[in-house]
DNA sequence: TATTCGTGGCA
DNA sequence: TTGCCAAGAAT
């Protein structure tokens, strides 16, 4: 239900003045906050889609220490972009960004483009991103309304919409556009999001701490822990999973996963589903022989259980060590040795695998 | 519009 | 353990 919106200018002139107050003397010194540069908090942004600041941190210092302009990311091997994102998921987001640096190189004489309509053709960059990079960067008046801002905007305002509907984010950026004060658009999307990482949290509020609360409607009607109304999530799919560990000499084969789907295009050990009925030593039997490779036994070395959004794969890992070296017609399917594992960009999951098996010999 | 994409932290 | 959550975008 959408309510109809007027904010009161004199109360949206009292919200901002506290917010920006607020902001100026508690936000957190973050590495990105630092500079005006479009392409750092490009990648920032990007980095922080999903994701947790303390995790992105890290990850970003070496990202721009190794990428440090537009061009250096544009010119670089897309393995050497998806290596440094390795264990930050989402990993289609490096390849967007890859993609759009060559992009906005090419088209833009390097330019990250300033209009809206240029800006959010960009692969990877969508409306909160396109508006986070337009008020941050070039101080443009534009919405950036993410996850914490339809928390802060439903408890401030009692608003009822079910934030996982898209419907519901179009709404608040309407209501956003109504705040947004012509001196300082930035600062003030980046206080909101602040706001709702350090005050305004989903558990626990820190109400008594918040600039807001004598305007918070939820505070007032004792609304703050019913909002913001959220669908629930569906269970996560269980997937019985073989992991396997096919070994030659020193070398260890691996699999480039589908273009599309989970973990797309990804490195991995080749990876197999069991059931109730057809069991793990069956469907490597059945995998190595489509594949032609003839091996001495196998044994299960260990069980591993890996947790995605909605899917889990819960399984065994099997160990093969084959006796003779078979030619490889799947091209996406090839040996490699122990020892340069390392060097490729392996998804965590993967990363267990390795370690697991590394433990066991 | 609803689903699909990683990972780690926390109650 | 389980479920929820975190500066979303693509399909």
């Amino acid at each position: 239900m959408e309510v109809e919106w007027k904010v009161e200018k004199n109360l949206s002139d009292q919200i901002c003045k506290q917010l920006l107050g607020w902001y100026d003397q508690n936000h957190r010194d973050l590495p990105w906050r630092n500079t005006k540069d479009p392409y750092h908090i490009w990648v920032s942004e990007i980095m922080l889609q999903q994701t947790r600041v303390d995790t992105v941190i890290p990850y970003y210092e070496r990202f721009m220490e190794k990428f440090p302009t537009i061009q250096t990311l544009a010119h670089a091997d897309e393995e050497s972009v998806i290596k440094a994102w390795e264990g930050l998921g989402y990993y289609s987001r490096a390849r967007n960004l890859h993609g759009a640096a060559k992009e906005v190189t090419a088209k833009y004489d390097g330019q990250v483009p300033q209009h809206p309509d240029d800006i959010s053709t960009l692969r990877g960059v969508g409306p909160y991103t396109a508006g986070a990079i337009l008020s941050i960067a070039y101080n443009l008046k534009a919405p950036a309304v993410d996850g914490n801002v339809m928390r802060v905007f439903s408890r401030l305002f009692a608003l009822h919409d079910d934030i996982a509907r898209p419907a519901t984010r179009r709404l608040m950026e309407r209501v956003a556009m109504k705040l947004i004060p012509d001196d300082r658009p930035g600062d003030f999307n980046q206080a909101l999001m602040e706001l709702g990482a350090m005050i305004c949290t989903p558990k626990s509020p820190r109400c008594l701490a918040c600039p807001l609360h004598h305007q918070c409607k939820a505070f007032d009607q004792d609304l703050v822990l019913k909002l913001p109304v959220k669908q629930k999530a569906k269970k996560v799919k269980l997937v019985r999973t073989v992991f396997t560990w096919i070994e030659y000499k020193g070398q260890v084969l691996m699999e480039k996963r589908p273009t599309k789907g989970l973990l797309a295009g990804m490195w991995g050990f080749p990876t197999l589903t069991y059931s109730k009925t057809i069991t793990p030593q069956h469907v490597v039997n059945t995998f190595c022989e489509e594949q032609g490779i003839a091996f001495q036994h196998m044994k299960m070395c260990g069980t591993l259980n890996h947790i995605f959004t909605h899917r889990r794969w819960d399984g065994v890992i099997m160990q093969v060590y084959v006796n003779k070296l078979p030619v490889l017609n799947d091209p996406n399917l090839k040996w490699i040795d122990i020892d340069s594992i390392e060097d490729l960009a392996l998804p965590t999951v993967y990363k267990k695998v390795s370690q697991l098996v590394e433990l066991g010999v």
